[in-house]
DNA sequence: ACCTGAACACCGTTCAAGT
DNA sequence: ACCTGAACACCGTTCAAGT
C-alpha cells in the first residue's frame, strides 16, 4: 500500500522528504498512478496522519486504563504524549507540519479525532475536580494539553538545547504536577 | 531589500507560499541574484526568523517592564507572547515550521536567541520564588514557556475549533494561573 | 480496468556569459 | 562589479494513450 511507503519515507526523512515520486517508486509505479487512490498529495497525508492520531489515542486510552486515581491518570497522559511522540518523531511531527491550502478546512473526521484526545483530559480533570462548571473544565483541560504539546513539539523539533525524551518528560511532569495542584488549590 | 519583500509574502501567503522566485520577482531581479547576498534560501529565512524573534524579544521586554509584581510580569508575559503570534501569525509560524536539513545546527546567535526568551520568564520565576534551586527554577521555566507555546501554536495554526486570540489569552491566562498557585504552594 | 509517459507549471541552485 | 539567462535536477498534478 502507498500509505505504508509514504510512512517508511517520512520515519526515515521526515515530511520534508516525502513526495509523490518517492512513493511511486517506493511502490514500484509511476506517480499517476498515486492519483487513482487519492485525490491528491494532501488528501494522503491527511490519511497518514489520521492514523498517527488513532494510534496515539490508543496510547493515551492504555495510559488511562492502568491509573488509579485522575491525578495519576493525567500524570500518565502527559507522559504517554511525549514517549508516542518521539517513538515516531517523523510522523508525529508531519501531523503538526502539514498544512491544508488557505481555505479548505480539516475533514471532520479529522478534527473529531483531536477533539477526542482533549476530552481525554478533560474527563480525567472532572473527575478530579467536579465542582467545577463545565466551560472551566474544558478550558483547563485545553490549556494543560495545548501545553503538553508545546513541550512536546520544542523538544522533538530541538528547538530546545538538552531535549531528550528525558528532560522533555520532566518538563511534562513539572507542568502537570504544578497546574493540576494549582487547580485544585484554588482558594474562591 | 530581499527579506522585505520575503516578509511580505509570507504575511501574504504565508512560509508555504515563500520561493526564491516570488522573492526575486518582488525586488525586480532574477533568482539567481539573491544567491549574491544569501548562501541560500534557509540562510535568508533564518535572517527574517531572527528578526522576529528580535521583534518578539522586544515585545516580551516592555511587558515585562510594566509589571509591578514578578506574577503579574509573567501573566503579562504569556499574554504578549500570545498577542504577537497573532500579530504576524505567518512571521511567527515561520520561525517554527522551518528546519534546517538533516545535519545542520541552528546558528549560535540563533539559539541564543531562543534561550534568551526563556531565561525571561526564568527570571521572573526566580524573583516570585527565590528559596528554589537555579534546576528547579529552569525546569519550571521551560516547562512553562513550553507549555504557552503549544497553546500559542494551537490557536495560530487553527488545530483547535474556536481559536480566536481570545480563547488563546483564556487559555494562558489559565496555564500561568494555575501553575504559578501550584508552583508557589508546593508543600514538602 | 489499470497503468504509463509525457507534458505543464512550478521549485532551489549554479554558473557561464553579458554589460 | 553586478546581474541575467539558461540549465539541472527536482516538485505536484493531469490526462491522452497504451494494454
Amino acid at each position: 500500500m502507498a500509505l505504508e511507503a509514504a510512512a517508511s519515507i517520512v520515519d526515515e526523512a521526515g515530511y520534508a522528504g516525502l513526495s509523490a515520486r518517492r512513493i511511486a517508486q517506493g511502490i514500484g509505479y509511476t506517480p499517476g498512478t498515486l492519483y487513482l487512490v487519492f485525490r491528491n498529495l494532501d488528501a494522503l497525508v491527511l490519511e497518514l496522519n489520521g492514523r498517527t492520531l488513532d494510534g496515539l489515542d490508543r496510547m493515551l486510552q492504555d495510559a488511562v486504563a492502568g491509573s488509579g486515581s485522575p491525578r495519576e491518570a493525567i500524570q500518565r497522559l502527559g507522559a504517554a504524549y511525549i514517549r508516542t511522540a518521539f517513538d515516531r518523531k517523523g510522523r508525529w511531527l508531519m501531523v503538526f507540519e502539514h498544512r491544508l491550502p488557505e481555505g479548505e478546512p480539516l475533514p471532520d473526521a479529522y478534527q473529531a479525532r483531536i477533539d477526542r484526545l482533549f476530552q481525554l483530559v478533560e474527563q480525567q480533570l472532572a473527575l478530579l475536580a467536579p465542582t467545577r462548571s463545565k466551560d472551566e473544565t474544558r478550558l483547563a483541560a485545553r490549556a494543560l494539553w495545548g501545553g503538553l504539546h508545546g513541550i512536546s513539539l520544542l523538544a522533538v523539533g530541538e528547538k530546545l538545547e538538552a531535549a531528550g525524551v528525558a528532560s522533555a518528560a520532566a518538563m511534562a511532569d513539572c507542568l502537570v504536577g504544578h497546574f493540576l495542584n494549582g487547580y485544585l488549590h484554588r482558594e474562591d
